[in-house]
DNA sequence: TTAACTGTATTATATGCATAGTACGGTTGG
DNA sequence: CCAACCGTACTATGCATATAATACAGTTAA
């Protein structure tokens, strides 16, 4: 069963993009896998405070990804490749370079110094 | 004068706020700088391709955050310190790391393979 | 002075996001 | 079997964002 335990809201994102995201940064971690059982739309919506129209766009979302797969009247399930997970890999992790690399740049940081914020900011996280 | 030029729309967040930030980002660099003249909301609005409405509502809250000063029939000016400038900066920075940190250890990245990534991107980037 | 510009305000429309409530038919385990 | 789930669909409301069109009063340079 892939678990929401760990999800929060805090973005300015849509909610039903950011549950896309969660559930994408657990593939690449390794958290979750090929086969998994996900939370009903109902009992996900309990979970985490969302309401579950906001959580079918996300189910949706993932669906037309290819993400998951939907029966209706049955459970939902995580339907990826080694393959596909190298794909969301790479795009998940170049998206995130990406923005801060050109806001530094735009800001006129160094790439030395860029690091350094990074590696500061990595102790610092909890 | 406050120069747009290299200002382009790409993000998913609100247009005005991308203005907002791109101005901050101008003056964490040091292009721009206290009594800076901004361009007029009219002139702003057929430079970048935005409504008058939405150029306003970002000269509005950078007003609000004290960054420019306007008066009624006159031109707005920047307006900041020392003081001002290095607080933004400093919320820029944190807002910048924060993000990609958190998002990295979720996907189970290592601080040394965040650095490298961030480093490889840096270089790709034009 | 005055024409051209400025900031500011207003009303209206459209879209995306999120919520609320309700409903219908498919699936499944006891 | 059938009750309890499940996915799915629909209408309605509210809010933020963005656009469009218009208007008015203050400022400024020729």
């Amino acid at each position: 069963m892939v678990s929401f335990e760990q999800f929060q809201m805090e973005d300015g994102s849509p909610i039903y993009l950011q549950i896309v995201s969660f559930v994408q940064r657990g593939i690449v971690a390794g958290t979750i896998t090929d086969g998994d059982e996900m939370p009903s739309r109902r009992v996900l919506s309990a979970l985490i405070g969302v309401n579950p129209n906001t959580i079918q766009k996300a189910y949706r979302q993932l669906e037309d990804d290819g993400i998951i797969e939907s029966r209706s009247g049955a459970k939902s399930y995580v339907t990826i490749t080694p393959a596909s997970t190298r794909t969301i890999r790479g795009r998940l992790l170049s998206k995130e370079t990406a923005a801060l690399v050109q806001n530094m740049k735009q800001m006129g940081i160094s790439m030395e110094e860029a690091i350094s914020l990074v590696a500061e900011a990595w102790s610092e996280e909890e």
